[in-house]
DNA sequence: CGATGTCATGCGCCGACTGCTTGTGGTCGA
DNA sequence: TCGACCACAAGCAGTCGGCGCATGACATCG
């Protein structure tokens, strides 16, 4: 599923477009200050970044030239209710991909959301947990923060299993039989989440006694 | 340097829009109907194609559908006089990467090019990987201090295939497969990487146990 | 036409890391 | 309070990867 952020200050303006992109299949955050949509689109891969020109705490063009500072690829396409050929042409240099002018058709906006998502076909496939994801490329965790925790092969695929179920309760006999052989030894389970709680923090793997473990937040 | 095709019947807007591109640094190609857009679009390497919505022999809609059938990736910008939503929203659709209403600004249509060229890195002149990128005219690659390093047709062909998609682990077999032959040495590939190191330093590229390999910054 | 150098490839050893086991002490729950 | 369950540490063996070296093909140049 393709992950959106739209951000935009104006609520009404903001919880449609959202809405309606949901509708169309597309998994939608949403921030309604600059200060927030960098927090997002910093520590979560998103295939597109809908952002508004005018924001508060930190103006949209601001936005997407830290963004891109910061090695985010995300594709970004600008809203603006500002039309002159200036301000496009500074907005597209700043790093936008795309540049659309209030007030603009729900429909147009989608099909060149759908213009920008044909293009990232092998962008960021990722798992989310919480507030941070599993970089499936490049077998990686990346925290809240943004903090990369490099795993090794056995590391990922149990979290990867328990991730993809956050919150559910996962018994022993379930993740060695899904991660290891089954001939491993009973408490194989135990020591690889010991090395992922010495990874990734205390919190993240909980245990359920007698049951199993349970992914918390990343 | 970047190439270009504009594809246009009127004769004079055709000329003009070209000069000024080619003023501005592109090499530009035309083409004054579709039938012969499609053969330059199929022959030659193009960075971004500027493409009529009206045009003689083979509408506007019909080159694109065509090109991106035979898997041309270049970008599309489509131009029209017809601007309605629905014109805009269907070419888009067919394939177009953005399209822009006539009349047109020229320093907008130049700002578009710009963004739809950032995008194409992996098309024809240069392979930007953090700071440094590669040069694949001169087939060699450049540091981030500017420094440059001359690689042998392997050592930069596998170079790459990492850098298509940087930081993503990248399995040995897929590499020995599409860098080297399918008969060659397993340890070939090993073999390769320890070259890169060698020219390039020891960090560019990782190693990801089990798994395969996957390029850092270079 | 021979000499020289560069490139592609194969082989093999050694070191490093991973995966897994085992054991001990601590914690939980009834 | 007791038994079961769990956390953690350390160690071991096997595999994987790093790297040097040897070989042969090919191009280049004297």
């Amino acid at each position: 599923m393709r992950r959106l952020l739209v951000v935009e200050d104006d609520t009404d303006l903001r919880e449609m477009v959202s809405e309606t992109l949901a509708d169309e299949g597309y998994h939608v955050d949403q921030a309604p200050d600059g200060q927030r949509g960098l927090h997002l689109g910093l520590t979560r891969p998103y295939d597109v970044l809908v952002i508004d020109r005018r924001l508060p705490a930190l103006d949209g063009l601001d936005l997407i030239t830290r963004l891109r500072a910061r090695a985010v690829a995300a594709r970004a396409l600008m809203l603006t209710a500002l039309g002159t050929v200036d301000d496009r042409i500074a907005g597209l240099d700043a790093g936008a991909d795309d540049y659309l002018a209030k007030p603009f058709d729900l429909d147009e906006l989608s099909a060149r959301i759908r213009a920008l998502c044909r293009r990232t076909a092998d962008a960021t496939e990722a798992l989310r947990v919480g507030a941070g994801h599993l970089d499936l490329a490049a077998r990686d965790a990346v925290l809240a923060d943004g903090t990369r925790v490099s795993l090794s092969a056995r590391e990922f695929e149990l979290l990867r299993v328990l991730a993809a179920r956050p919150g559910a309760v996962h018994p022993r006999a379930a993740l060695r039989s899904r991660v290891f052989d089954e001939a491993a030894a009973a408490s194989i389970v135990d020591t690889y989440v010991y090395y992922l709680r010495r990874k990734l923090g205390r919190t993240v793997v909980q245990t359920v006694h007698g049951l199993g473990y349970r992914l918390g937040a990343l």
